[in-house]
DNA sequence: TCAAACGTCGTC
DNA sequence: GACGACGTTTGA
């Protein structure tokens, strides 16, 4: 059982920035052809057009689809994925759709080659070119919530008296994994 | 403004 | 290495 992170009660409020709905069984969206759109990105990106944004700092500008590939012609989502079991809080494509080309590190698309077989960046598909400001706040406070979590736990077991194996089994049950 | 999903990190 | 979580970008 990986992490508990599951939140208690879940983003039911829509007043945040932007949290996608529960909309993971009722696609409803026939009439949407994004492919042609990542194909004339394709262009723009190749040099061909010249209307796109400014070119942000290479950390945050993201890849785009292929629009070809197997996977990216797919149409409909799984359903039964990780991703699409997790689309709440995973934020992740199917995987039965994710495109080829974003399955490769960027510096693989960017055809580079140069880096330290030790550097962390050296990760797979999340693990292109990274680390920076950003990502070190990011650790930061991912190091708080994780301790604010083991934290928590503890309360509750110990509120329960409870053992790490009974929380399990209490969880498992309230998932409807056991019964 | 919102939905979709990329990028990245920590854990397992 | 897979998985889960989440900020952030991106297009509509
Ligand atoms: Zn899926
Ligand atoms: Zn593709």
């Amino acid at each position: 059982m990986p992490k508990p992170r599951a939140p208690l009660g879940f983003p039911a409020s829509r007043g945040g920035p932007q949290l996608p709905s529960d909309s993971e069984d009722s696609p409803g969206m026939a009439s949407l052809s994004p492919l042609s759109g990542y194909i004339q990105n394709e262009h723009r990106q190749a040099g061909l057009f010249s209307l796109g944004p400014p070119p942000e700092d290479p950390q945050k500008r993201r890849r785009k689809k292929c629009g070809a590939c197997v996977p990216c012609l797919r149409k409909e989502n799984c359903g039964a994925c990780g991703n699409c079991l997790n689309r709440r809080t995973g934020k992740q494509i199917c995987r039965m759709r994710k495109c080829d080309q974003l399955k490769k590190r960027k510096e693989d698309w960017e055809q580079r080659a140069s880096k330290h077989p030790e550097r962390r960046e050296d990760r797979g598909p999340g693990g292109g070119v990274g680390a920076s400001d950003t990502d070190g706040k990011r650790r930061e406070r991912e190091r708080e919530r994780e301790r604010e979590r083991e934290r928590e736990k503890g309360i509750t077991m110990a509120a329960m008296g409870m053992t790490t194996r009974d929380a399990g089994v209490e969880i498992a049950l309230v998932n409807g994994e056991i019964g």
